[in-house]
RNA sequence: GUCCCCAUCGUCUAGAGGCCCAGGACUCCACCCUUUCACGGUGGCUACGAGGGUUCGAAUCCCUCUGGGGACGCCA
């Protein structure tokens, strides 16, 4: 039977590529075997939980492509899919628990609880709740809170999908909070509730939660409910080896959008951080849903490496078609820029594509193209297209205003033919005329930007650069 | 302190007893291509944490140690 899956990730902040990473590996399970991908907002912490997030996560799911079959905004069978707006259901399963003997009130309250746990500690010891509500009979008039009654002796385990079997002992277990003095459910028993009521059979997470698994299995033993399959994911570090963090990497998925990197390169990288599949390093998303498997997933925690991210991105951005490319350049292109065809800009993005790692590289290095006149850098005006640079810039330029057809092969052909005859090389012409043609030294193909240029452009610009030079030499 | 997990080049990883004196990729270096910058190509540097077993044979299995990570909340 096809697995239903869910990403849950809570609106605090950004979505986290370690939180993508999970939702990807979900998201390609389901989309491999005809699952069901639900997408579901664990809001629970109100103090951190704000809707400007939960409004960032959709963007950032949208953005990625990562649809889901159910959840806000698609279907939903189950809803709500916001913890916040089910509260009645945590309530009542908390009160079946009760009433079945697997969980009981707690009176105690959370400053006694602190004190002791401040004195054990302070004491060296380890604090774990003594248990002081689990048996009693009476139930005062006072503020509870739920906890689950915990085995106390055996082992509660599972085969995880990745890391193999993992069996904990249950002494190692306090009776949790599942249920607060508020009514809302904690992290362990709403995540339960909702996987149970949802149908969810497959539940795929960061690592950091195997040590919730032996809880909330017992949550799910509680509630008479099937036990669904776990995959506990390896953590994705820093470069230094630490936690992920703002200063050590981009972590929002809003920074690689406004960086000019394409979806399928962001989702390629994080699918391979932790995932392989032989030697193969670039998948299409297609390739990524057909060959994906937990078998194949790490066991260990793998540190983030921005240099093989921007060289997957470049070779996703190399993949595409010089229409794609443009189409999703153009609204990053400086807006006086005149481009009149999108063919034009298909042309222009063809000679820089492989120069280029990501969108925003390549609205900028097509730039010279379209601006009348280009960008000069300085620094190259002063040592190409000085006093010196005025005769041979204009026999070139008479030399190619020439030339027909005017591509890049007839061009070449021409001007090799013109410097074999004078005894020069392509040396003493090609930078002066880089400059003059697209203002840096550094560009595509001398001959390719001429014929992206056009005739007509390609003499102005040799035309003015050659003006330049003689003006520098009356002057020096 | 107790429990859980992990351990191959700097990094991501292949590897499920002989195919491995360890393969691919990123990075770095050299060379080739070349009008510049890239792309591409070729080559190079660099790894099985340590010690014990098991075995004819171990990166692969077992044990110990060491080193990392995680947890022990009315956070998620």
């Amino acid at each position: 039977m096809a697995d239903r899956v869910r990403f849950a990730p809570s609106p605090t902040g950004y979505l986290h590529i370690g939180g993508v990473r999970t939702a990807l590996y979900n998201w390609l399970w389901a989309r491999q075997t005809g699952g069901t991908f639900v997408l579901r907002i664990e809001d629970t912490d109100l103090e951190r939980s704000t809707e400007a997030s939960v409004k960032v996560i959709f963007e950032s799911m949208r953005w990625l492509d990562l649809d889901w079959d159910e959840g806000p905004g698609a279907k939903e069978p189950h809803a709500p899919y916001f913890q916040t707006q089910r509260l009645d259901l945590y309530k009542e399963h908390a009160e079946r628990l009760i009433t079945r003997g697997h969980a009981y009130r707690c009176f105690c309250t959370k400053e006694e609880l602190d004190a002791q746990r401040a004195l054990a500690q302070a004491a060296g010891k380890f604090f774990k709740y003594p248990g002081t509500c689990r048996n009693r009979t009476d139930q005062p008039d006072k503020p509870f809170v739920v906890r689950l009654k915990t085995p106390t002796s055996g082992t509660t385990g599972w085969n995880d999908l990745v890391k193999g079997r993992i069996d904990v002992p249950n002494d190692q277990q306090q009776d949790a909070v599942i249920m607060r003095g508020n009514g809302v459910p904690l992290y362990n028993f709403g995540c339960v509730v909702d996987d149970v009521t949802m149908g969810i059979t497959l539940v795929g997470r960061g690592y950091d939660h195997v040590v919730n698994t032996p809880p909330q299995i017992m949550i799910f033993e509680a509630l008479g409910a099937p036990i669904p399959k776990f995959a506990h994911l390896p953590m994705i570090n820093g470069s230094d080896g630490k936690k992920l963090s703002k200063r050590t990497a981009a972590v929002s998925v809003g920074e690689y959008q406004t960086m000019g990197f394409l979806p399928d390169a962001v989702l390629n990288y994080l699918a391979r951080l932790g995932w392989s599949h032989g030697d193969q390093e670039v998948f299409s998303r297609q390739e990524l849903i057909e060959k994906f498997d937990w078998e194949h997933c790490g066991r260990t925690a793998a540190q983030y490496d921005f240099k093989k991210f921007q060289h997957i991105q470049a070779a996703h951005l190399r993949g595409k078609t010089n229409e794609d490319v443009a189409k999703l350049a153009r609204p990053l292109l400086k807006p006086e820029l005149v481009v009149e065809t999108d063919a034009q800009l298909a042309l222009a993005v063809d000679t820089v594509k492989t120069r280029a790692t990501t969108l925003v590289e390549v609205a900028d290095m097509v730039d010279f193209y379209f601006r009348e006149p280009p960008t000069f850098d300085e620094k190259a005006v002063e040592k190409f297209l000085g006093a010196g640079a005025e005769p041979n810039l204009g026999a070139l330029r008479d030399l190619i205003a020439e030339v027909s057809p005017f591509d890049r092969a007839t061009l070449e052909a021409a001007v090799t033919a013109w410097l074999e005859k004078n005894g020069l090389s392509l040396k003493n012409v090609a930078q002066p005329a880089r400059v003059a043609l697209t203002g840096k030294t550094q560009s595509p193909g001398l001959f390719e930007v001429m014929e992206v240029l056009g005739k007509a452009r390609t003499l102005a610009r040799l035309d003015a650069a050659r003006a330049r030079a003689a003006q520098a030499a009356t002057k020096g």
